[in-house]
DNA sequence: CAGATCGGTGACGCGCCGTCAACTTCCTAA
DNA sequence: TTAGGAAGTTGACGGCGCGTCACCGATCTG
């Protein structure tokens, strides 16, 4: 109520988008994402205080306040980065589908490998190594969500898919992308081809149609 | 069943039937768990503290830490207590089945009707109302996802599936299960049912072999 | 019934949280 | 170029929840 530092004013000279000051926040704001990434993975959720992740910064303690809340609003900044990441690669991988295959397949495939090859993080946005589960409703998650929601029933809509409930369908896909993903984290060596096949094979036939143990290839 | 209001006497408690101070013990134990699901529902795991749960119940602070070391081991006691009520449920559910299609039906029929019907509190076991998904891996709940894969294993040695990856195949089950029961808490009206034979046609036969909209699903 | 043991009690010290008044740095306009 | 204001940073401070522990009453044992 006293200084609310989400005030952007409304009309702004584009001149300056790059003044010095502007920049030291844009700066500082990443600088404490990062720490807080490299604290959260180090000593996980529960153990990590506001003051850590401010210990591993130049910055003060007050300063974390101009940016973040609390801690889980640093968290759930992490999990909308993370979100603003993946989201494009798969709205992109699922507009290019013309089957019900090509569509559950590009899902699954381009989750599960980003999962493991680039977001190493991602697994943080449900499994918390340490303790917690935090919450899925983040702006940018909950539009990740709807996307994959809209993208059925535009689907539906085109007849790409018999009309069916996409509400439960993406919940899910979601359901078995994330819980998967927790439990190729915890492989000795995970294969993302290998489980987006089996993702796929599941949803496009049935347990029946299931790649059977020793093969790779199933879809 | 208990009082979780305040009780006037600091004196002794008045139980006098059998093995007084063990007895006590256990009343003790089950006060705070009771108390802890109240002030829990009512406030979100995040806006509670111990204190808050101590002081739904006649005892003190002190005694809180008797029973159990934290705010977070308290609420993992509250899920073993709901996953030791589900599991026989499920186990029995199982057992009886002698097709896929039994396996299949009868998981998720049990289990939506559980999440429904009986135990609301389940629904906390993956999602909180307020903000924090806690961790799954408390014994008990780890146990029933072990119970799960040997069942599904075993069913693969009886010919009843195909030889398909147990582990995967459990996630898939575990991550449908759960997800869709997040949707149907927030739907207005829902039907374990209706979603059972979602969940169910998904995993026997694919997006394909889904009910129509208007047969049993509605969104 | 007396001594031993167990568990309850609540005040206390500690550490973290979020704030805020003072200070420093940057921006803007004359 | 520079003065005044705006924006952002700083770190100490009050408040609070946490977990402990010395004390005590109640229960058990012989």
């Amino acid at each position: 109520m006293e200084q609310t530092e989400t005030a952007p004013p409304p009309s702004r000279p584009a001149a300056k988008a790059t003044g010095k000051r502007e920049q030291t926040k844009q700066q500082n704001r990443q600088i404490i994402l990062d720490a807080a990434r490299t604290v959260f993975a180090e000593h996980g959720y529960g153990a990590t205080t506001v003051r850590d992740i401010i210990r591993a910064t130049p910055l003060a303690s007050g300063t974390f306040y101009n940016y973040f809340q609390s801690k889980e609003e640093v968290y759930q900044a992490m999990q909308d980065e993370t979100a603003l990441v993946i989201r494009p690669k798969l709205r992109e991988a699922r507009e290019k589908a013309t089957t019900v295959e090509e569509f559950i397949s590009a899902t699954f495939q381009t989750f599960f490998e980003f999962v493991l090859r680039d977001g190493v993080d991602v697994r943080a946005m449900r499994h918390n190594a340490d303790t917690m589960r935090m919450r899925m409703d983040t702006p940018e998650v909950v539009a990740g969500f709807d996307e994959l929601r809209e993208d059925i029933e535009k689907a539906i809509a085109r007849g790409l898919f018999p009309p069916v409930d996409a509400d439960y369908l993406m919940a899910a896909i979601v359901g078995v992308a994330f819980e998967m993903s927790e439990r190729m984290a915890r492989r000795v060596e995970a294969d993302p081809k290998a489980a987006a096949d089996f993702a796929t094979a599941l949803f496009l036939g049935g347990i029946r149609s299931l790649p059977h143990t020793g093969d790779g290839a199933g879809a």
